[in-house]
RNA sequence: UGACCCAUGGUGUAAUUGGCAACACAUCGGUUUUUGGUACCGACAUUCAAGGUUCGAGUCCUUGUGGGUCAACCA
């Protein structure tokens, strides 16, 4: 049949079918997930998880995880539980395959020691300025080391002695014999290992030598017989040196290739940039929920499928790309949709009386917790003669468009009935501080016979049992889309200042007393959010995640 | 004054490989609605430029233009 579905592939995908079609590596795909165990995880990463973990198991194969762990200067055990954490978190096992390239010291030892033997590998003891002095420039070529010539054996003697520590920190390196005039600054004699006396998070002071990225990272891909190594673009030109080291070590062939990085507007994804929002006590830490880390996004109550489907609409290609912030709001808010429970909370209470109502009755309603579910589940919801609803859910004089509650208007509560506004008081600072109201107790949810129409339907909670919470209202943390994009000024100097709004006047429907941290709602009208960790029973905590869709308050800024 | 990579609506991608520029987000307008939510409908680009090849070019060629990357004993 013609109608065969035509499914688009990106430039990745075609890339490995070739590889299947002409039978390379038997057909095998095997890619691995390499982070550096120097800091959290962030949505930067997401987009290589998704892609190494979603392209194996689309071709059946495997996904390594490793750790890249070659400078013990900046890496920490905290950093590998908590990344080891966030890639199950979104949704990946990486089974057994769990390695770290500090692994292959003894193995990398080796392949440096047959670079020497070869004639390809030279210890240099230049200092850095030196060597930079050397290096040339783009447009010019560099100049060879005294010491490019040095006679195997000596190299061979040298290394073995950096090895063993006889040599101080800093004071010789070996190098690899590449060429000094290559358009390619890395091909120029590029450096294999340092002296670094310093304990690593794994082998402890096992080494005084630890080898560079390059020297470490193809290989161990070609170790672990990894077939597709995919990187992001500013490692396209280490991909000669790359190439150039497998094919004198003469070991498994893993082919290197670059996809563009994710740019979100408005956040951020250098560790070192968000570290310092951290040390600096910008946030509260690496989960703070307005940080772009997947600690944070999950403690904001981003779900895990909301970033995947988000990961998956950003698309893959070379192209430099800068990202609305609205996609991912969107999904979140779409996987949100589905699966929260509608709740009523009070961000900022008016009390409003009802006048004709018994003074000592209280009923109870019947809620529908989610529309969107398959099947309905509902819950009861107490309901009596003075409620409150939110302030922005009045106004004294209002104009016609607006919906809400106002003087002689009609209004519905939200599985309740229909009410009229009969008067309100106002305080002595002239703010309203209470609304009489009459309902129409033949319009009672779901049972309505009145015939009453109302434009409205507001949210709102019983005075009798509603309790307080705490609401943290999150807002982005930059005011710039491109925050770390100015020559002239540092990031931090897009900060907003209102990103984080603590609010502790907020009433919450009875049923929110003691729920677990993680979970999440919609509040009705308002949003969506979660449980914050710190969240007690006597003290409940949420977290907005997300602000819903608002297209009265759009029409309104607009004025 | 080098090498390498890239260029399709406001944004991100697609175009069955040379054959009617499609999808999503955003924006705007409308319908439905006991959430101003959701859902649904509609509007919104002749593909960086100029040449060339061709019956036919977003796609191929040439030359430009614009953007990105590269000179850490970081990864």
């Amino acid at each position: 049949m013609e109608n065969t579905e035509y499914e688009s592939k990106n430039f990745i995908e075609e890339l490995i079918e070739e590889d299947i079609r002409n039978g390379k590596n038997d057909g095998r795909v095997h890619t691995r997930f390499p982070p550096e165990p120097n800091g959290y995880l962030h949505i930067g990463h997401a987009k290589a998880i998704c892609l190494n973990f979603g392209l194996a198991k689309k071709y059946n194969g495997t996904t390594n995880l490793r750790f890249d762990d070659t400078n013990p200067a900046t890496e920490e055990t905290e950093y590998v539980e908590a990344i080891k954490k966030d890639i199950k978190w979104l949704g990946y096992d990486w089974g057994e395959t769990e390695y770290y390239a500090s692994d292959y010291f003894p193995q990398l030892y080796q392949f440096a020691h047959q670079l020497i033997d070869s004639g390809l590998a030279y210890v240099d003891d230049l200092s850095p300025d030196e060597m930079a002095a050397q290096k040339g420039t783009p447009t010019e070529p560099g100049q060879n080391s005294p010491n490019r010539d040095r006679a195997i054996e000596e190299n061979k003697a040298l290394f073995t002695e950096m090895r063993e520590g006889k040599h101080p920190d800093g004071s010789l390196v070996l190098r690899a014999k590449v060429d000094m005039a290559s358009p390619n600054m890395l091909m120029r004699d590029p450096i294999l290992y340092r002296i670094k006396r310093q304990t690593h998070h794994r082998t402890g002071d096992e080494w005084c030598i630890y080898p560079m990225y390059d020297f470490a990272h193809g290989q161990s891909d070609s170790i672990e017989e990894i077939t597709h190594s995919l990187c992001s673009l500013e490692f396209r030109h280490h991909r000669d040196l790359y190439d150039w080291l497998i094919d004198k070590l003469e070991i498994f062939p893993s082919m290197q290739r670059e996809f563009s990085r994710m740019n979100v507007a408005y956040l951020i994804t250098s560790k070192r940039k968000l570290l310092k929002l951290v040390t600096e006590g910008h946030v509260s830490g690496w989960d703070d929920p307005r940080m772009p880390t997947l600690s944070g996004m999950r403690r904001r109550g981003y779900p895990a499928a909301a970033i995947r489907n988000f990961c998956d609409k950003v698309g893959m290609t070379k192209r430099e790309n800068l990202i609305d912030l609205s996609l991912l709001e969107f999904c979140v808010r779409e996987e949100l949709n589905k699966t929260t429970d509608r709740v009523n909370v009070v961000l900022d209470p008016v009390k409003v009386i009802i006048t004709n109502y018994p003074e000592n009755q209280t009923e109870q309603l019947r809620a529908l917790n989610n529309p969107e579910a398959e099947t309905p589940v509902h819950r009861e919801l107490s309901f009596s003669r003075e409620i409150y609803i939110d302030r922005k859910d009045f106004m004294e004089d209002p104009p016609k468009k607006y919906f809400r509650m106002g003087p002689g208007r009609n209004v519905r509560l939200k599985f309740a009935y229909i009410l009229n506004c009969t008067d309100f008081k106002k305080g002595e600072d002239g703010r309203v501080e209470e609304i009489h109201c009459t309902y129409y107790p033949d319009s009672k949810s779901g049972e309505d016979t009145s015939g009453i129409k109302a434009k409205g339907t507001l949210h709102w909670v019983n005075a009798q049992d509603a309790i307080p919470i705490q609401v943290n209202i999150y807002d982005r943390l930059f005011n710039d889309p491109t925050p770390d994009g100015h020559d002239d000024k540092d990031y931090t100097e897009f900060i907003n200042p209102d990103s984080l709004e603590i609010n502790t006047k907020a009433l919450a429907e009875a049923s929110l007393q003691d729920r677990a941290p993680g979970t999440q709602f919609q509040f009705m009208r308002t949003g969506y959010f979660a449980v914050d960790e710190t969240s007690t029973k006597d003290n409940p905590v949420f977290n907005r995640t997300v602000a819903m869709r608002d297209s009265w308050a759009k029409k309104q800024a607009k004025k």
